[in-house]
DNA sequence: GCACGATAGTTGACGAGTCAACTATCTAGT
DNA sequence: ACTAGATAGTTGACTCGTCAACTATCGTGC
């Protein structure tokens, strides 16, 4: 018995998931851009910076939430302090942990992105009832601590 | 006001579902590349091509299925003709259009890839209520579709 | 039946992230 | 106090996907 005859609802659901995800986080990704100027991926980073104690967001901690390996958050921030929106703030505390900290511009420019980004969702979302998006946010939130191992 | 003050839950909740879906696309990816030898993007795409009108999928189509550019699948099938996983198909009717099909090995492997991570998300969703994992499969197919424009 | 614009796919130059190796710092065990 | 091992971040080499330019083919209107 062949992989087109057998069913594997789950797989089937997952590749929804991806499906979803990938359709809108292209079109609000290119809204972003397009109206703010901003990639998809630096906005995330611009908020988790900015809900961060303090406004400080270790590099490690950021990578863990936007999914990317550390040397690729030293990159990222790299680039996004050659921009003027974040700034590198070393730690008092334990020296080998780096803080990033939103500048004037970032935060102005985040500011933005979140009004345009809520607005987009706002509309994406429009016909969604305010149950099944409570719904999605549960079972959203379980996923993202489901774990394979242990 | 500043964006640290103000409510904007559908920005939190996409935030989510892209925490969310990092989160399972990385263990599962883990997985099948462990297990299987099989990158989880190659993974999609065998499964795509094998469920495709007689086997065999333009790439044209696997582009949208898996949200990558003309340019992206072309170098990625050219990685899994390299690897025997798959083969061109040019097309009789409309000579533009080359199809990717699966060889024997990719076939094989696919079967076997399947059956990993089925299993795998039988585990990882193990605590999930068939009635939630429903409404989630709704909620994703109308979330696959929703558009901002139009 | 031909010229035009649209469409499918491929390619070069590039941007962005990964991995592994490295530095610097911290922490625990003795 | 000192060493061994863990942890945070950075860097070089590389992979992968993007974008824009290009080729080839198709369909439409004249």
């Amino acid at each position: 018995m062949s992989a087109l005859t057998t069913d594997h609802d789950l797989v089937s659901t997952f590749g929804l998931l991806m499906e979803a995800y990938n359709s809108l986080e292209r079109q609000l990704g290119d809204s972003l851009e397009r109206e703010v100027g901003v990639p998809h991926t630096w906005f995330e980073v611009l908020l988790r910076i900015s809900r961060a104690e303090s406004g400080l967001a270790p590099m490690g901690c950021l990578a863990e939430q936007v999914a990317l390996t550390g040397g690729g958050v030293t990159r990222m921030i790299d680039r996004m302090v050659a921009a003027d929106l974040v700034e590198r703030v070393p730690c008092a505390k334990d020296r080998r942990v780096v803080y990033a900290a939103l500048t004037p511009q970032g935060r102005e420019l985040l500011d933005k992105a979140i009004l345009v980004h809520d607005d987009n969702l706002r509309r994406i979302l429009a016909d969604f009832s305010a149950v099944e998006l409570d719904q999605l946010e549960t079972t959203l939130r379980r996923l993202r601590t489901a774990r394979l191992a242990g």
